[in-house]
DNA sequence: CATATGATTATG
DNA sequence: ATAATCATATGT
């Protein structure tokens, strides 16, 4: 179905370089019930051991940091609050610490499995452009959405289950920046633009 | 071993 | 505004 995935070197850089240019890309799952996808539209850049809101702030390396310190292009992930989980690419290079967090989705394959998945009870025909949106305009919805869970940890993104395509092409002027969400206790690392928005149109 | 808490979400 | 819910981080 999708032959194409990113390179490499598209996430050999640094994250502030590639949250912005993650949006417009498409996610895909390919599990036994079948094939989820979205294209990205809001993610966050972490930027490792002088970031004070990253996980690895201080060069933290733990169990569940260790793929953030990982090569690029493969999957990071954790648990939060106990009950969601966040998807998060990792960039730059081994042993430099930097993630991408993927906190929105435009859904695009696998629409009702979503809808299943997301345990929502509206009907497939009548679901609006907004309904729609809501099945993964959140970190935790769009986990749940494309079934991700820790079973997809450290997972190659130039592979054949969890990958990411090249999607389509966003025009900078649409892109959009604001501080990164819930990241209070990070003082003035927490003002920092480094949150990207590609403002799509909804019925588009 | 004990404790506090979080890169969130759903509901009222 | 607040509850849900637990792996992880941190301290003793």
């Amino acid at each position: 179905m999708y032959t194409k995935r990113l390179p490499l070197s598209f996430y050999a850089r640094s994250a502030l370089e590639v949250a912005p240019e993650l949006l417009g890309k498409l996610l895909v799952h390919v599990t036994d019930d079948g094939i989820t996808s979205g294209y990205i539209t809001e993610t966050e850049a972490y930027m490792g051991p002088e970031d004070k809101a990253a996980h690895t702030y201080g060069g933290r390396k733990t169990k569940r940091t260790q793929a953030m310190f990982g090569p690029p292009g493969h999957a990071y992930i954790y648990l939060i609050y106990g009950m969601y989980y966040c998807f998060n690419v990792v960039v730059a290079t081994e042993g430099q610490p930097q993630a991408v967090l993927v906190r929105a989705l435009k859904p695009k394959d696998g629409i009702q499995l979503m809808l299943t998945r997301r345990q929502v009870k509206e009907n497939l025909h009548l679901l609006t452009p907004k309904k729609l949106y809501q099945l993964t305009n959140g970190p935790g919805k769009l986990c749940q959405a494309l079934a991700i869970t820790k079973e997809q940890y450290g997972c190659d993104l130039t592979g054949s289950t969890l990958f990411i395509a090249p999607g389509i092409s966003v025009d900078h002027h649409d892109i959009s920046t604001k501080p990164r969400v819930n990241v209070d206790y990070a003082d003035e690392w927490a003002q920092l633009p480094w949150r990207f928005i590609w403002e799509f149109f909804l019925d588009s």
